[in-house]
DNA sequence: AAATAGTCCACAAAGTTGGTGGGATAGCTG
DNA sequence: CAGCTATCCCACCAACTTTGTGGACTATTT
C-alpha cells in the first residue's frame, strides 16, 4: 500500500501540474487546497526538490513549481522516489534489488510469480505521467 | 512489499505442497528446513488453519498438513490473508475497500491509475497457485 | 530593515513488524 | 490412568517505521 507521504506527494504534484508554467505556489496553499499537514508537506515537497522534481523560490513571490513538463515526470519515478520499491519482494526489484536469505533465484517459485508481478505493474506505471494525475473520467 | 511474516507463509506453504497427501508434518521440521523461527511460524500456521487453508492433528504422528489440494489454492488468497490488501490504496481495494478523505474517486487520477495497477497484479496472482512455488525454470 | 517563504534539524507519539516465553489443551500409547 | 507429544493460545517485547510537530535559520524581495 502507499503511505500516506506518497498520497500527500501525488495531491501537491497533481496541484502543482495544474498550474504548471505558471508561477511559484506557496506550501501553505497546497497544504490548504489538497487538505494536507503543513510541516508534513514541507518535507515532501522539499525531498521531491531534492529529486530534482520540482523547483523552489524563497522570499515573496516564492513558493514550489515543476521543474520539468507534467508529461514528462513518470509516476513510477515519484512512487520509488518517495515510498519505495515497486516490487514485492527484495529479490526482484529492479532499484532496490537484495538477494533474499535462503532462497535460490532461479529455483524459487515465489521469486518467479513476483516477477511478473512487477512487470504488470511496471507496465502501468512507466507509462503514467503527472498528466494522468488531473484525467476526469 | 511482502513482510516477513507472508515470505514465510509461503516457504511453509511450499513445503507442505512438497508433501501433501503424505501426512502431517511437524512445526519443528518446517522450521529447521525452511529456517523459519518457530514460534512466529507457529502462529502462522495456525492463522493459516484458522482461514481454512490448513489442517493440524495433535499429539503423536501429528502436525500441519494442506487441507485442499494446492493447485486449489490461489496465490493471491495468502497474500490478502497474510499480508492484506494487494491494492496500493484503500479506495481501489476489492476485498479491504476504504474510501479516501477528500478525493473523490470518478475524479482522481491515481484512483484511477492504481485501479489499473490492482487488475494488472491482480492477473497474475489470481492465476498461481501453490503448485507454481515449485517449479524449477 | 522588515516581511516573506523556503530550509534544516531534532524530536516524539502511535502503529506495525518480527519475534519470544510459558502455560493450556487435546490426542495418542502403554 | 499416566505420561508423552504436539498444537493452541495469550501476553508481552524490542526495534523500526510512519506521521507528524516545533523552532530556529537562511535567502529573497520590497
Amino acid at each position: 500500500m502507499l503511505s500516506k507521504k506518497s498520497q500527500y506527494a501525488f495531491k501537491a504534484l497533481a496541484y502543482l501540474a495544474e498550474r504548471y508554467n505558471q508561477g511559484p505556489v506557496l506550501i501553505s496553499e497546497i497544504s490548504a487546497k489538497k487538505k494536507v499537514p503543513l510541516k508534513f508537506l514541507e518535507n515532501i515537497l522539499l525531498e521531491l526538490k531534492k529529486a530534482d522534481i520540482l523547483e523552489s523560490k524563497k522570499g515573496k513571490g516564492g513558493g514550489y513549481y515543476l521543474k520539468k513538463d507534467p508529461a514528462q515526470v513518470k509516476v513510477v519515478t515519484i512512487v520509488r522516489l518517495v515510498n519505495g520499491p515497486v516490487a514485492m519482494l527484495p529479490c526482484v526489484s529492479l532499484n532496490f534489488y537484495k538477494r533474499c536469505d535462503n532462497c535460490d533465484e532461479l529455483s524459487c517459485g515465489l521469486h518467479d510469480i513476483m516477477k511478473q508481478v512487477r512487470d504488470a505493474t511496471l507496465d502501468v506505471l512507466e507509462n503514467k505521467t503527472l498528466v494522468d494525475l488531473l484525467q476526469m473520467k
